[in-house]
DNA sequence: GATGAATGAGGGTTCATTCAT
DNA sequence: TATGAATGAACCCTCATTCAT
């Protein structure tokens, strides 16, 4: 008779999942400096010690932080398919999913930026996340391919700055809404507001990519906006 | 004659602007919590305690630094004119102003990021900052009209969105080129890059707004790029 | 067989007390203002951070000091009985017993000196010290009222203003003796000062209470004091 | 044909005097370690270099303050005029009159409390002060010497004493009555409770000087007091 | 005599990290 | 593996005092 069971978690992994999720909610809402590792403690329900005994320094720990997040991201993405769609679909597809992604990883954006503050010298240092490649990077290169071989979409487009494009339009609305609310004087983060400007990023990108575009019949009208 | 030259900045004056530059630096190379006042002491080679007196408190420098650095930001913008432009061109100018601009201010996109990890509060006490309105955000809207009514933009484009678009690839490529340069695993920042980019943003805010997209034609072959 | 020996007050609860006793000692000889935290650390041996651990601010800690030292007061006024005794022989034991206990606590002085500098504040907030009656004011009360019924004590004396008197006969003469002794020219904590000023106390208070003041014969001749 | 007018106080005169009187406020509220020069240089809207031009130090203008006040109360009480006043009728007009002086000289009493809290450096430095002698004390041994060879006072009172206790029942009242309130849960500071207390302090002076007691047919009834 | 700017030591407080058990 | 106590460097901020004009 065994004395641990099989399938259980260990109540040490346990101890250090909870440290990592309260450390996730920590540094994304306080960024690296912010951040404070008693509060990190109080949180994850565990003696302060123990959060050296598992991550060893508070650097250390952020970096673990921003890879499990990056895997989420990772997996998140790899659950898409887009097999079989033709290009167009599969863009618009592909844009909206990753624009839903972000959209729900709020904490990953939040401490991304924390990372391009320090100059991304955590991802670098870890081999984990340099190794993981972009699903959307790679989705992005196979539709243009087939959306040119098809006719329907430009050649000459470069894969790498439509990825950036995409990530840009979808990751900046979350990232920096509090500015931009400020700036345009208009609140942001309804759900109208989000489903707006997610047919809005997709148009963008569906126009740039297309020989000819389809402007979609159900418009809102804006002519009045400003 | 007289006893003091007449065109002098006071000593006091030129006190309080070396602090708020070094400042500048301070805050927008290590965020609001990472930045250390000693350490803008040093570099002002002011006395430590001549930032208090002259800014309270570091909360307050903060939101000194953050003022000045818009005001930068709208003085640049201010200095664009695209009267008399046709609509394609103002646009075309107009998209490829505010890169230049984004990308001469590296700092103030820092502080920015900053400013919405901290949920926009700086930016929200401060009246000035509240009432100066973006000069993009204007022209966009103008630009889109005329446009519209020449026929050479497609109606129903809702100029906030598109604002947002535009600042969004432009901001997002400074901000955050540490972690894409990780993801793409392509070095973004030389010239030739920064220049690809900039023919790439303004080609998708056309792509986008024009009813009749001409293509450039001297535009690179990507079709290897991945 | 126990490991742990029963009578042990813990490790925490010594670290605590040291820093209370030195607090105290810092707190009442240079005052709230002139009190400095280095100073109680190091004194008590222990860390700075752990006064701060411990006692939150230096404002609690010198609450925390006075609540003690004015718990030390009444533990010790506690311990004085008067039952049984003859109204006269009461108010002696008591005024001279209220004599003894503010000369062996000038600690408490002080910080009652600077508590009233500061308007009682502590003291107001501090729950515990408000529902701290005084035995003194009770016993002073008492008193007076058998006196009264023995016909040795006059009627119409305000218990409130006779327990005030005592304290300031007593009080002052500890509280304000630098600035005195300069006044009179008189050195005034010498033992036998201090025996004199006892007597002179107690027969001031026999004085107003008596009906029928028996003059002590043994008193000692002033006629040539001044 | 002189330069000044001859009893003008210069403006040198009057800035030192803005200085002085606001310097006696703030130490007289904050104690010295708690006043602030800043403070006093903008309550007396003087500029803080004139403080140290005048005052050398904030020891200094301590002392200076201490002297000021102290000045104040010796002539006050030189006003007062027993001659040819009944020993009785002087002891109660010296006791009334001391007790008034102190009621409207709360700033000295916190002057001296606080010079008591540094061991009474600053009134020993004070050749002044020390050679200023107490009219009070003169007074009392006046009246007791008076009143014994009339027969209506005790022998064998030590006019020092006697002294003390007199400035103890006044000063303690007002220095106290903060701590005082809590204890006694009484609002000491009204008009009502004022007066009675100067009744209650003259009534104990009396009975103890007096070798028979005339007990004031008014007084009031506090049988029920407690 | 008066002003405004500057100085530097140090004050209260915080925080990542380690030690002892 | 886990706990609680302790550490010490450093952080933001204050304040008496001085300098230059």
């Amino acid at each position: 008779m065994p004395k641990k069971p099989l399938k259980t978690t260990s109540k040490a992994e346990r101890t250090k999942k909870n440290i990592l999720d309260a450390a996730t909610t920590e540094f994304s809402s306080k960024g690296f400096d912010g951040a404070r590792i008693d509060e990190i403690a109080k949180r994850s329900k565990a003696n302060k010690s123990m959060i050296y005994h598992y991550f060893d320094s508070k650097e250390n720990l952020f970096t673990a932080v921003l890879e499990n997040a990056y895997v989420g991201l990772r997996e998140y993405q790899r659950d898409l398919s887009i097999v079989g769609l033709k290009p167009v679909d599969g863009m618009t597809k592909l844009t909206g999913y990753t624009y839903d992604a972000f959209m729900q990883m709020p904490d990953l954006i939040r401490l991304l930026n924390n990372e391009n503050l320090h100059k991304g010298v955590h991802l670098r240092k870890s081999k984990n996340m340099r190794e993981m490649y972009d699903p959307l990077l790679v989705n992005v290169g196979e539709l243009l391919r087939h959306g040119v071989k098809e006719g329907v979409f430009r050649k000459n487009i470069d894969p790498v700055n439509l990825y950036i494009s995409i990530a840009s339009l979808v990751y900046h609305y979350v990232s920096n809404h509090h500015t931009l609310e400020v700036a345009v004087e208009r609140e942001l983060m309804s759900e109208e507001r989000i489903a707006e400007r997610r047919e809005h990023v997709i148009d963008m990108v569906l126009s740039f990519c297309m020989t000819n575009r389809a402007v979609s019949a159900t418009r809102k009208d804006f002519s009045n906006a400003l």
